[in-house]
DNA sequence: ACCCCGATCGTA
DNA sequence: ACGATCGGGGTT
């Protein structure tokens, strides 16, 4: 079953939880999500929004299940997926997958080079769209919660969670 | 116009 | 530990 917008306009940190195991279809490729981090509104200074609303973070501020894809250090980007009520700035990177093949993606900016996931990708309706979408997928095990990767402020936050894809369910 | 720096990654 | 590489956003 596709994803649809009321399970992403939700609080955020349910939202990742919940993409763990959830199932991506990106054109011909499909897998499982292991690895996402929240990014909550202007007073999380790691988020983007921070900095209120810019041409760039406006599409966090916009409805809930579309995709938000930057470019980071000039060289990869990284895909979001907007979270919680319009006007409310939050969006859930997602850090790892692992595909069909066997193949672990982990970290955001090869996941997007393999799939080839760029800035054309921005602001795409994920709850709507044919070859660009979320579905439900597996239960996972144990999920591990940490600090938020490759930061430098609010490192005191536990937004990152992390599941094992050896610990999938079959499905 | 200019400067700083970043939700990364591969190599050393 | 560090360099590659470039756009966003703030400052002059």
């Amino acid at each position: 079953m596709r994803l649809t917008k009321d399970f992403f306009q939700k609080p955020t940190l349910q939202v990742a939880q919940g993409l763990l195991g959830s199932r991506l279809i990106f054109g011909a490729y499909a897998g499982l999500i292991t690895e996402t981090e929240a990014y909550i509104g202007e007073d999380d200074p790691a988020c983007h929004a921070a900095k209120g609303l810019t041409p760039r973070t406006k599409v966090m501020f916009g409805p809930a299940g579309h995709s938000y894809v930057y470019l980071i250090y000039g060289m990869y980007h990284c895909l979001n997926i907007v979270t919680e009520a319009e006007g409310f700035p939050a969006a859930v990177l997602i850090r790892g997958l692992w595909l069909e093949s066997s193949t672990h993606l982990n970290g955001p900016g090869k996941l997007c080079k393999a799939l080839g996931i760029a800035t054309e990708h921005n602001n795409i309706d994920i709850t709507h769209n044919e070859h660009f979408y979320i579905t439900e997928g597996v239960a996972v095990g144990k999920m591990d919660v940490t600090p938020r990767i490759g930061i430098k402020q609010g490192l005191d936050r536990m937004w990152r969670f992390v599941a094992d894809p050896r610990e999938f369910q079959k499905c």
